[in-house]
DNA sequence: CCTGTTAATTTTTTT
DNA sequence: AATTAACAGG
């Protein structure tokens, strides 16, 4: 399958075509930057030699190894800028890429700052949102309509399921995680269906696994729906099945840029070969060292093997670190030295020692997040020298040991924001309220339709919808359609009257949104309302008062955040008009836009976006998953939880790869600090309802003494280094601890841990959903939100970064109000209750 | 057809 | 520990 990626050839003429020569400035620079006096554009003042080499570079694919802290994504910027002010290049000739959102929507900002709005006409975004983008133009050449939707894990699970009955195999001899799994990265390695059952051969699992992914493909595209890794394949399929797509893309993309090129998997990789095959301009960023995501299929081997892949290129290596201090960067240079799988690089840097990195030994997990929270107080307490909350990140392996540190920074009123875990848009109803929107806008989704049609409950039950699924298989028709004729079968009598009430809500709905009368807020608080599922929560509120409340206010939410959205869509093509030279290629955008346009642009980012994407503003300290740490820096930086068996993982205990792989991300972590890196490990935890004994972390102990200072016990020797009585290592099975008489002494020793005085950190009780308590402790912290009873067209308010604005609507719903308020920069709305804003008294 | 109960399973990391 | 799936009874 790689077969066509190879036939691409690869010209090294990087010659720029006629459109590309500057206005007045440097055809002269192409060949040789000396010639041009660099030094003196104030493009590359802030530049050092490499990444000046890196930012003028021309005429050959360029892959710089740039170290963690060095510049990279300056690098990227000062080179679009350069390529548009100075070179004369067309923004829309620009295909940036980066690995999330928040990257793509950090680089858009930064360049927009440097060459102005222009910036808007390059492409600028991660792999999936990109070809996302190009697939809905050419779907229709794949069989697809152009208004597929994007299935999300817990989805694709749910087919996945169905599959697996089809093809009779029981999900208790084959985890669907593993069957997942499996076909993802299939998908990701471009193998479908068809090429994975001929690969199986006589292996009777892989028959299996082939059979279930037949029906999956076949389910999906019926449905059509796309997977996350379809996005990336299909685009492939496209490029490989129609030559003059692909040639319309090269021949756009005459500039593409790649960063942490260290995490393609091999569909990206091909994707990158494929448009970069005829101009040859590709511009690659990445480290690594900070390769971290093989478990989605991500190879590190495109980034070892650039330079066959592509032989003519060009490597620069950037290794000055502007980051950290000597001390936090000689720490992680000395942890990540001991993988063999890298391209060697040393960071080195000019900036001063700094303090020692400060490591706790923890009694167990509360202990560890009370002196967190401890020490974060006292940071942000200091006098005359306090930190701001946002300057301080908590970093972790695994999601689940948020838990712990959420209850003390609680206790300690310290303001905090959790970071991945539950998705805003995957609460359940969120997700129902999506999927009418999915039905109401494509009616032959299935899959949406089932999720709804007894959501909220209408009496439409399992037997009818066998009975449904009988009838639309006979009569190969989408599951509505039949809804629709529901009259027509006798066997669904009995549902008939229920059905034609569901087919008739949907239908209304379908007439408003063709109707395009009124705002998409107000259009999804129609959608919560007449589906009956804000009205299903209220009957609720006297049995499941916290439960329903958090379900409505998160309908309300979703309402304002539609709001938003339209008015954030809308202002970019307002933007867009006022620069008619832009509009050529943004066919899509040059219309005025129709609910039914702003209702998919609103599924799409749903499903591709992540709470994490949205810049935030407000002064709390993050906590979030090392993984997602990636790309952002903090002042200071604590690393809890690091313990052998969980960072590493026990599962990569045993494997050298998996194992580097670990150790990247300890470096990642490391390198995330600026000036100050806090390292924390329990002596026991209970985690996943088991006591755990652990060692600390090997990344811990490899860290030179000189780097560290020790607080509560040495990272060396066994958890109870007093005695040093060795225990090889921890154990979660708690019949171990009933039978094993081996195992005994352990919990002697844990109880004589706490008997001996040392009282275990408070442990705080549950109290609601994560999402919950970050509002509260924010809300409780920062007084935020207005009163809008309190307000009147006319008065001006302010915000902490669109400035002041005069209030020019106020629309109440629900006890709550939108405000519409105009900034000199636009107009935008907010919800009353949750705004960041203060009132201005005139 | 729905509800409340038990039993089982889960834990890497994310677009 | 906590979420989720299967299951029995109303």
């Amino acid at each position: 399958m790689t077969k066509s990626a190879d036939s691409g050839q690869l010209k090294a003429d990087g010659a720029p075509g006629g459109r590309e020569s500057a206005p007045g400035l440097l055809s002269v620079a192409k060949t040789a930057g000396e010639l041009y006096d660099s030094a003196a554009d104030p493009l590359l003042a802030n530049l050092n030699p490499e990444q000046r080499r890196a930012v003028l570079h021309e005429g050959s694919p360029l892959l710089i190894l740039a170290g963690a802290g060095s510049g990279k994504t300056r690098v990227i910027t000062q080179r679009i800028a350069w390529l548009v002010q100075r070179r004369g290049v067309d923004p829309e000739r620009i295909l940036a890429i980066t690995f999330t959102n928040k990257a793509a929507n950090e680089m858009k900002e930064r360049v927009s700052s440097q060459i102005g709005l222009a910036a808007r006409a390059a492409w600028v975004g991660t792999f999936h949102a990109m070809m996302l983008r190009i697939l809905r133009r050419h779907s229709h050449l794949l069989g697809y309509d152009r208004s597929f939707s994007i299935l999300d894990t817990v989805d694709q699970r749910r087919v996945l399921k169905e599959a697996m009955e089809k093809a009779k195999v029981s999900d208790k001899t084959v985890p669907i995680r593993q069957v997942q799994q499996q076909i993802s990265s299939a998908k990701n390695k471009l193998i479908y269906p068809e090429e994975y059952a001929k690969e199986a051969g006589k292996d009777l699992q892989k028959q299996q696994l082939a059979e279930i992914y037949n029906y999956y493909q076949e389910e999906l595209r019926q449905n059509n729906c796309l997977d996350f890794d379809d996005i990336l394949a299909l685009t492939v399929f496209l490029f490989e099945q129609q030559p003059q797509v692909l040639s319309y893309y090269q021949e756009r993309f005459r500039h593409l840029l790649v960063d942490e090129y260290q995490d393609t998997n091999h569909a990206q990789y091909v994707l990158v070969r494929l448009l970069a095959a005829k101009h040859n301009n590709l511009f690659v960023v990445g480290d690594d060292d900070q390769s971290i995501y093989s478990f989605r299929g991500a190879n590190l081997m495109n980034i070892l093997d650039f330079r066959q892949d592509f032989p003519n290129c060009t490597v620069i290596r950037l290794e000055q670190n502007y980051r950290s201090t000597r001390t936090i960067l000689a720490a992680a240079n000395s942890v990540i030295c001991l993988n063999e799988q890298r391209n060697h690089k040393t960071l080195w840097t000019e900036a001063e020692e700094g303090d020692k990195i400060n490591f706790y030994r923890a009694l167990d997990q509360n202990d560890e997040a009370v002196y967190v929270a401890n020490q974060i107080r006292r940071l942000m307490s200091k006098s005359g020298a306090a930190m701001s909350g946002n300057e301080i990140g908590v970093l972790y392996r695994v999601n689940a040991l948020a838990r712990n540190l959420e209850s003390a920074l609680q206790d300690h009123g310290i303001a905090y924001r959790i970071y991945g875990g539950m998705r805003f848009y995957d609460r359940k109803e969120i997700k129902d309220i999506m999927a009418y929107l999915r039905l109401i806008t494509e009616p032959s989704d299935d899959l949406a339709l089932r999720r709804i049609i007894n959501s909220p409950r209408r009496g439409i039950g399992a037997t009818t919808l066998e009975l449904l699924n009988q009838i639309a298989a006979r009569e190969q028709q989408p599951l509505f359609e039949i809804c629709r004729r529901a009259e027509e079968f006798p066997e669904l009598s009995f549902a008939a009257g229920k059905i034609r009430l569901f087919v008739h809500l949907i239908l209304d709905l379908q007439q408003v949104l063709s109707r395009d009368e009124i705002e998409f807020g107000f259009y999804v608080k129609q959608v919560t309302d007449d589906s009956g599922l804000k009205q299903e929560q209220t009957a609720l509120l006297d049995k499941l008062p916290l439960e329903a409340t958090t379900r409505i206010q998160n309908m309300d939410e979703l309402v304002s955040d539609a709001m938003e959205f339209e008015s954030r869509l809308t202002d970019e093509l307002e933007e867009l008009r006022q620069y008619p030279e832009l509009q050529a290629e943004q066919e899509d955008l040059t219309m005025p836009l129709t609910l039914a346009q702003i209702a998919e642009a609103y599924l799409e980012r749903v499903a591709l976006y992540s709470d994490l994407d949205q810049a935030d503003e407000s002064d709390a300290v993050s906590l979030m998953t090392i993984h997602s740490a990636k790309g952002l820096e903090f002042d200071t930086v604590f690393l809890v939880g690091a313990n052998e068996g969980l960072f590493p993982g026990e599962q990569s205990l045993y494997s050298r790869e998996e194992i580097e792989e670990e150790r990247r991300l300890a470096y990642v972590a490391l390198t995330r600090a600026k000036r100050r890196l806090f390292i924390t490990a329990a002596r026991q935890r209970l985690l996943y309802g088991q006591t755990m004994y652990q060692k600390v972390s090997r990344f811990a102990r490899e860290i030179p003494d000189d780097l560290v200072e020790e607080v509560g016990g040495s990272r060396h020797g066994d958890q109870f280094d007093a005695d040093s009585v060795s225990i090889a290592t921890w154990s979660r099975r708690s019949e171990d601890a009933r039978y094993g008489a081996g195992y005994s002494f352990r919990r002697d020793f844990a109880s004589a841990d706490t008997a001996g005085g040392i009282a275990p950190g408070t442990s705080a009780g549950r109290r609601g959903t994560a999402f919950e308590r970050t509002k509260n402790s924010l809300s409780r912290d920062e007084k935020r939100g207005l009163d809008y009873q309190q307000l009147a067209v006319g008065d001006l308010v302010r915000h902490e970064r669109l400035g002041i604005g005069a209030i020019e609507k106020i629309v109440p719903f629900s006890g709550d109000a939108i405000l519409v308020i105009r900034f000199k920069s636009g107009t935008k709305r907010f919800k009353a209750s949750m705004s960041l804003l203060t009132r201005v008294e005139d």
